[in-house]
DNA sequence: GTCTATATGGCGATAGAC
DNA sequence: GTCTATCGCCATATAGAC
């Protein structure tokens, strides 16, 4: 129950930072904004975070932890690899749902600032070798097909992050500009990337090829 | 042969301005960047466009239609629906290897001004409806599984955008930030996209489902 | 058409009262 | 800790000479 958010000033500017920043980017968003959004003054802003850079890093890092997912519960965990994909699929697409604007914001800053990017995900400790190896053990195993796992892993993040990342754009070109009938899309969307994805792993499909 | 690129001031600036804000979003762009880019005075950029706004709307309709796929070309042709999937990938995707500012170029952009990018959608003249045609006839003889064509198209441009889009970032983490391993890892990952998506739809593979 | 010089406004950041 | 007032800079945009 420790650091749920207080109304003490600083969860305010953090909470209307994310607000904002995650909106309009870093270049986009602007220190008035923020303070009108967090019901504060503006000076109060650097009082607590010094200047807007840093007051972006503190977000920034906030916002990588939420959408790096956490990987070892699943490596670790006794689900066959079918099953571990499915509610990864499940429960990410879920988050990305509830949090449109995270994935365009980090792909926006992706560019922007290569070596801060670096320093963050070292800082996350994030280790893909545990991830490669879970498919690797699993292609040994005769369970999936065998291939490359980057080609799996980024298949899967493209097909469950691009979507919401353009979503504005996809509305527009295929749903009328109607958002709800593309959220429910992409709700009825988690069954069939979960497919998608299970059949171009599965060893079943890969005997008639040519 | 008409329209190339010659040394006259106009073009000059529409070709350092492009540069300038696809790297850098309209908000982190600098209209002395985009003269000092151009060889150029900061006062006659608003000489030729008046403002920074109407500079950054010529680029971006000029990059969309350079992004937007020539579809005519692709569904009236006789080829098999397999073969213009796999045209469409190798093609697509070498021309985001060409360019790979641009799909976080729009991406960035997409949430900025939707309105703008409405208007630009509307003019390029994008008809989505004679693509669903072509998957639904497609689907009516036979030829490929019965599903929904937005799924098929959505896949393909996840898979297809998402990897550059999102470069920099799969690169730190999977790639040990070698630009070229990537790039590599790209060029060969064609093949395996067209096997994933010509899988994905193909009627052998729809039997032995639950 | 192209340049130099300047106007104008906005933004990040600070000073200092309370 | 929180506010008001203000500084100093930088970016867009314009004026005006050539």
């Amino acid at each position: 129950m420790n650091e749920i958010k207080k109304d003490n000033t600083e969860d305010k500017i953090l909470i209307a930072a994310q607000k904002v920043f995650t909106k309009k980017g870093m270049d986009g968003s602007r220190m008035q904004e923020i303070a009108d959004e967090a019901g504060i003054n503006k000076a109060l802003l650097h009082y607590y975070f010094r200047t807007k850079q840093k007051l972006f890093e503190a977000i920034f890092n906030k916002v990588f932890e939420k959408i790096y997912p956490d990987l070892n519960s699943f490596i670790q965990s006794e689900l066959s690899i079918e099953e571990k994909i499915g509610i990864f699929i499940e429960k990410y697409t879920g988050l990305l749902l509830k949090n449109p604007f995270l994935p365009s914001f980090i792909l926006k800053e992706i560019h922007r600032d290569p070596e801060f990017l670096a320093s963050v995900i070292k800082s996350t400790g994030v280790n893909p070798k545990e991830l490669f190896a879970m498919f690797e053990n699993e292609m040994k195993a005769g369970n999936i097909k065998t291939m490359d796992p980057k080609e799996i892993i980024i298949n899967l993040l493209a097909l469950c992050i691009f979507p919401v990342a353009a979503g504005p754009l996809m509305e527009v070109m295929f749903f009328e500009n109607d958002k709800k009938k593309y959220d429910n899309f992409l709700e009825k969307r988690k069954k069939t990337v979960k497919e998608f994805i299970l059949d171009s792993i599965s060893i079943k499909n890969s005997q008639d090829k040519p």
